[in-house]
DNA sequence: CCAAAAGTGTTGCTCGTACACCCATGA
DNA sequence: TCATGGGTGTACGAGCAACACTTTTGG
């Protein structure tokens, strides 16, 4: 089990919560953490794995928010991204949940992990920073963590499910999706061994249309079948919607 | 992403809340989750895979709690695994967490997977009680999907890491580590496959003593490895300790 | 015609799977 | 001696890793 580990200087926030209830138990007055909703979202930008960060206090923090009530955590986790990053429709996932105390707070944090494609970084808010993915980015010592560790499971993940889809453009040559996973697993990869195993996955389709770029040959596109329905392993299939 | 899932024929809503607020932002008074912590424990008993249940209002449910200050959710889980099963220090890895809502509670739900020696459920709190834990198990709706849920993961995880360990005695038989992730897997194996799998792995130790019962050949009696440091794959190696 | 990236096959090894018989014991 | 489970080896196929040259284009 998760050995013990720092506590985490996190944010001083004045939030006080009374009345932890529950069903079938009348001792409703205790105090109970707040609740919140944090989320890493990945892009690729230059060939470098980076995240969203903004402003806190007083260094940079993952966005986050919280919860409302008729809202699942999803639901927020959702809505982070569409007011933080301005993102639409992409991949997200729920990472962990930790509390974080300090004198002032008790805070329950349910982290998300989210995919943007590269080119959304353009649409995000200002505000947002993306800086590279590497440990010791300069953040509040738990959000680090909660970044290396999201990296951690992204690289995992990467290896069985599709999920590379989410970093890359709709179209998108096999250097491309080749560098993508290089550059999230960090090791460089033999070319006609990636082509064979990720066509034989038959996720791929080939198009039509070619990308010429500088003085060489051109190279085929490619997009992701719409066959994306197994990027969910070891994800439940339930999560209920309030509302 | 989980797209909408079975909403869950739980909770018709009332409670409202008003504003998603951020950091910054001194709307402090609003109403937030109540949360808790619920753990499925899974144990083997006469070779079926059990999960304990305690009575709740009106039907069975998982056994849970509320976090108190100063302890993190994994010292909670902790805790109600001692309070409930008399379990001192077994295996127990956080699962997911959602919000459940009716028109009294709002509630943040972190759940916890519990692995418990087949021993173990003589020491089980009065109160508690052992069922197997196939798919409709009689308890709430949500219970059961997280329990189903939960042996997913279980079995996932039985192919790469060596939890089945705490689900068997100090010293056991092949055929015992065999009928454990027989009934786990629900799929019979290969005998001589599987044996020189788990040799190969290095984790297992023959001891000098053997199981005699029956009329025929003692077996060997194996344990496990003091190498017990590879189970953590995709936890998070961090976990505060708030105290 | 040159530079630069695209594209393409074969071979050896590892690992998983299928499968059947002898061994040690208690009754 | 018999019934019962314990314990063992081999042969095949799938899948992965290593490795080098030809093709197409723009300049």
């Amino acid at each position: 089990m998760p050995p013990a580990a720092p506590t985490g200087r996190s944010m001083p926030t004045a939030r006080l919560r009374i009345g932890g209830f529950h069903t079938g138990d009348p001792t409703s007055d205790e105090s109970s953490p707040a609740v919140d909703v944090r989320v890493v979202f990945f892009a690729l930008i230059g060939g470098r794995l980076v995240v969203a960060l903004r402003n806190g206090d007083d260094q940079l923090c993952l966005p986050r928010g919280w919860p409302v009530s008729d809202e699942s955590l999803d639901a927020a986790a959702r809505r982070i991204a569409h007011d933080e990053i301005g993102l639409s429709d992409r991949y997200l996932e729920q990472l962990y949940t930790f509390s974080v105390e300090d004198e002032i707070d008790w805070t329950v944090v349910i982290t998300y992990v989210g995919l943007v494609g590269s080119d959304a970084s353009a649409g995000s808010r200002p505000g947002i920073e993306w800086v590279p993915a590497e440990p010791g980015v300069l953040c509040s010592e738990i959000d680090g963590r909660v970044i290396d560790y999201a990296r951690t499971r992204l690289r995992a993940k990467l290896g069985y499910t599709t999920i590379a889809l989410y970093l890359l453009p709709p179209a998108f040559t096999f250097r491309d999706l080749q560098s993508t996973y290089e550059t999230v697993l960090d090791q460089p990869l033999d070319k006609r061994n990636f082509r064979r195993r990720l066509l034989a996955t038959g996720m791929l389709e080939r198009t039509e249309e070619v990308s010429r770029q500088g003085s060489h040959r051109p190279a085929a596109l490619y997009r992701f079948r719409p066959t994306d329905d197994q990027e969910r392993y070891l994800t439940p299939a339930w999560d209920e919607e309030s509302s």
